[in-house]
DNA sequence: CAGCGCTACCACACCCC
DNA sequence: GGTGTGGTAGCG
């Protein structure tokens, strides 16, 4: 036993020591042109946690970016570097062919789609016309759950068809939206297709009859419950909108008139003849790899290029060329940020309590501010809102602009009830009030057996423990306040941690 | 001897009628 | 037969 264990090590040693003798050599050593231009940073790695590793550690705003390895499995290595740095070797097509975006876990991004059918298992599909309905129908989706306008020529439509298969990237060019991260997008997609998933899914057995009527209202939320909320970071106006609207909010979606899209054109053929959908829903996943523009399959020759039908055109630059433009507009987690910019999110129930009973149980409580309802705690909405609310009464806290002042004023002020411990923790570098960590944050209810090797990878948590209510609370309120405070980094998450 | 993150699927356990 | 659970091949 013993003994195995220690060949295990010794073996993982030695291989250690191997890596360390013959370290992966940067195969470019690219510099660009002019002094003044900011430094060189291009780096590989073998594993994509040391990738985003160093991409913490690095002032410059580089992105991680997989790169398909000559042997034909799917290995990949991880480039650390900038988009300009990138498009400068990348644009002569002469090099890093096969090249992939990693979405980050955790990023804003756009809203996308990865659409595919084979020709000759569907050789009645019109794919062109396809992509415009379904275009439709998500500008349609967009307008009415996040009242966010759209229309074909916000979308940028890359093509990688070949005789075989029709194959589409699209992606949303939203003005000042984005959605909170892949999972959410993916949650919005799943929600937006629930009636072409039930057209699959009651072929299976026919004598289920399919739900009529009020269960299909445009965008039902059964039987894959969700919750829809936007979050606007205008300090000024609306903050109170970035509650959480959940699918009943909208009445208008409910109403009589309102029927079932026919999405029944999304249906296709697989190979072997089964049904699936034309939208690939697989492809929302944590750090998923994204063809880039211009980038092919390493077994193929088929590279993504604008699609004859793309009725996107990037805004014409002095000084970034339209290559340049078409590449970095179809960089999924390339978020223009602005004063402005909205983050949509779409949650899936499963990943949140169970609303019903203590909203039967509060509904008295619950109030409602400007039109949208408040989180089942009052007195924590009361607290955010007097933090963000320039005109309140208490000036010493109101206002606040930056993440320091609101570290300090959160550790400082937030109400903790004594049986739930509350933790914010830091990135390092990043947290300059450590003093006021170590004075404000022991607060008589905190855990001392806090393991902080767990802080691992993501750069803010906030952790409460033993109240699954009020931590949902805690971030609620939370997202309300980073989304109202002005120059609180774009990259910014808070996330609850239950133990 | 260096990819990653899933989900669909299977096998099995357990319960109940 | 219904339901939960654990492990894995294989997909994207």
């Amino acid at each position: 036993m013993m003994g195995k264990w220690e060949a295990k090590l010794k073996q993982i040693e030695e291989r250690a020591s191997c890596y360390e003798r013959k370290p992966l050599s940067s195969v470019y050593r690219p510099r660009l042109s002019k002094p003044e231009d900011p430094s060189s940073v291009w780096k590989l790695f073998h594993r994509q946690n040391q990738a985003f590793n160093f991409v913490k550690s690095c002032k410059e705003n580089v992105h991680v970016f997989a790169l398909e390895c000559k042997v034909g499995d799917g290995q990949r290595i991880y480039l650390v570097t900038t988009y300009a740095q990138l498009w400068f070797y990348y644009k002569s097509r002469k090099h890093l062919l096969h090249c992939y975006e990693v979405i980050p876990e955790n990023a804003v991004c756009k809203l996308y789609f990865d659409l595919e059918f084979n020709k000759h298992a569907n050789p009645e599909a019109d794919g062109k016309k396809m992509v415009v309905l379904l275009i439709e129908h998500v500008c349609k989706a967009l307008q009415e759950l996040y009242s966010v306008s759209c229309s074909a020529e916000d979308v940028f439509n890359l093509d990688s068809s070949t005789d075989e298969k029709f194959s589409r990237h699209l992606i949303f060019q939203l003005h000042d939206v984005a959605f909170k991260d892949n999972i959410h997008v993916g949650n919005f997609v799943r929600k937006i297709l629930q009636p072409a998933l039930h057209l699959i899914s009651s072929e299976y057995d026919n004598r289920i009859p399919n739900p009529v009527g009020h269960e299909f209202s445009h965008f039902p939320e059964t039987p894959l419950k969700q919750e829809i909320s936007f979050n606007q970071t205008s300090p000024d106006k609306d903050i109170a909108k970035s509650w959480t609207l959940n699918s009943e909010i909208p009445e208008r979606l409910e109403s009589a008139e309102q029927s079932s899209p026919d999405l029944s054109f999304l249906v296709v053929k697989s190979n072997t003849g089964e049904e699936h959908l034309f939208v690939d829903l697989g492809v929302y996943t944590r750090n998923r790899n994204f063809r880039l523009y211009k980038s092919s399959k390493i077994g193929k020759c088929v590279a993504l290029e604008v699609a004859e039908d793309n009725k996107f055109f990037p805004k014409q630059s002095k000084n970034i060329s339209e290559e340049n433009q078409y590449f970095l507009s179809s960089l999924v987690s390339n978020i223009r940020f602005s004063d402005s910019l909205r983050i949509l999110t779409c949650d899936t129930s499963q990943n949140k309590r169970k609303r019903t009973e203590h909203v039967n149980s509060t509904s008295s409580s619950v109030e409602t501010i400007e039109g949208f309802q408040c989180s089942p705690y009052p007195e924590i909405d009361r607290f955010v809102l007097s933090l963000v609310t320039k005109n309140d009464t208490k000036g010493d806290i109101a206002g606040v602009k930056t993440l320091e002042e609101l570290t300090r004023v959160i550790i400082s002020c937030f109400p903790l009830p004594a049986e739930v411990s509350l933790l914010f923790l830091f990135k390092e570098e990043e947290f300059t009030a450590d003093e006021t960590w170590n004075s404000e944050a022991k607060n008589p209810g905190a855990s001392s057996d806090t393991d902080w090797d767990n802080s691992t990878d993501d750069v803010y948590f906030l952790q409460a423990t033993e109240d699954a209510e009020l931590a949902e609370a805690a971030e609620n309120s939370l997202l309300s306040y980073t989304s109202a405070v002005n120059e609180i980094p774009d990259e910014l998450i808070i996330e609850v941690l239950q133990e």
